[in-house]
DNA sequence: CGCCTAGTTGAGGTAAGTCAATTCACGTGG
DNA sequence: CCACGTGAATTGACTTACCTCAACTAGGCG
């Protein structure tokens, strides 16, 4: 299956998986599932969650506020868990939305708690997406809390390269980006307008990932929360 | 030991924990040190981490960035993990900062790895506190992208409420604070300034923690993702 | 007694927001 | 094939929440 690749990619980038290893990942995908975009899949204080890992397409959680504006939380790419937090809080503290369709393949819970027994290294590098995973909301909060919107946004970019690398769907040169500036705006704690000027200001300027280099100086972009030193199994 | 009771208080409000339990618990107590207000005990990028537990005082959570700023990820009181997560990406992407003088005790890795698998009940409390972590992290967040400097400034100083009553170190009436604006203020993404003023207003107008429940009202407190729903082991 | 840190307060500046109009790309039905 | 509708991007004019700079006060402590 060419389509369940990204996970395996994504973990493998941190520990070399056996054959072995590979093929009970490869079991854990069960049902495979579509979604159109736009239409949830996950509603905030939903409970009874399942997981699931998302194979094609971009998804966002977010959570919306009383007086009606939200906040994106993270995107997920392909290879991304969705709700993996939910399942063990027993109930889901954001929404998740399809940006474009997607697909996702379930897990089942159970399936995944064996394979955790079974195959330890497995546990572990699952352990160490979901700490990646965290580190990079952390970076987001960081991202939010002081840094003006140019810098703000430029990091967002290169943080989403960086991950989309990861899976093989992007480079230095660049990725196919599905998100609308609302939906940056939203990620960003900015308004649409403002996202929208800051990206002519980049166009009209220096920007757009020809001078890469010169873009992580701008964006204080410190990608070693999304790197790995080394394997960290032995 | 009377010190060591915020951890087994915190994940007691979770599951109820057996004598046994918490015995072995108690067990993962080993050396207790004490750090100064103010001297870092762990450094961003610093590898090699062992996880602690913070027994009394406050510590907080924070990255420097470039140009000087910081932005506080989170407070620790009595009862959390300092650095669980710099253990499974063995490098610590943000240093901690004793608030005033703080007491830990150091945990063996080893010793939590087999805690973990002769008590399984021990396990999930530990995660699901991770969990909740996690999530308080997602909430903070929010309060930074997207409300207006009272409304953040409302709902941390009620989050940390929440918290420290989990632990029995305040309730509805208020708590002991030992953070300055300073420090709130770089937790919050706002100048000292602009905390000053917010605080100087709700001391002029109705708040301070008399009038809880409009307090909660007007910070949009939803403590879901605080609270558990029902003990989530049999 | 004098320093040092925390807290206060005022004056003035600016990054980013809101409101609103316009354009553009597109799909869809007549 | 074209009129129309809809969602996204764009742009301008104006407002504002929050910042910076700077001065001053008040405790705590060697």
């Amino acid at each position: 299956m060419m389509q369940i690749k990204p996970l395996a990619r994504k973990l493998g980038a941190f520990v070399a998986l056996t054959d072995a290893e590979l093929s009970v990942l490869d079991g854990l995908h069960k049902r495979r599932r579509t979604f159109v975009a736009g239409r949830d899949l996950v509603h905030q204080g939903q409970s009874d969650q399942a997981a699931s890992i998302l194979i094609s397409g971009w998804a966002c959680s977010y959570k919306l506020l009383e007086d009606g504006q939200r906040q994106i939380v993270d995107f997920q790419i392909p290879g991304d868990f969705l709700s993996l937090r939910s399942v063990v809080l027993h109930i889901s503290d954001h929404s998740i939305e399809p940006v474009p369709d997607i697909e996702v393949t379930e897990v089942n819970i159970s399936d995944l708690m064996k394979a955790f027994s079974d195959t330890p290294r497995l546990a572990t590098a699952v352990l160490w997406a979901a700490s990646r995973d965290e580190a990079m909301v952390v970076e987001h909060l960081i991202n939010i809390g002081r840094r003006e919107a140019e810098v703000r946004v430029a990091h967002f970019l290169l943080e989403l390269g960086a991950r989309l690398a990861l899976v093989g769907l992007g480079s230095k040169a660049g990725y196919a980006c599905p998100l609308t500036q609302y939906l940056m705006a939203d990620a960003l704690g900015l308004s649409s307008v403002h996202v929208n000027r800051v990206l002519r200001k980049f166009r009209e300027g220096f920007v757009t990932f020809y001078n890469y280099d010169r873009l992580v100086k701008f964006a204080d972009f410190e990608m070693t929360y999304l790197d790995q030193i080394g394997p960290l199994l032995a």
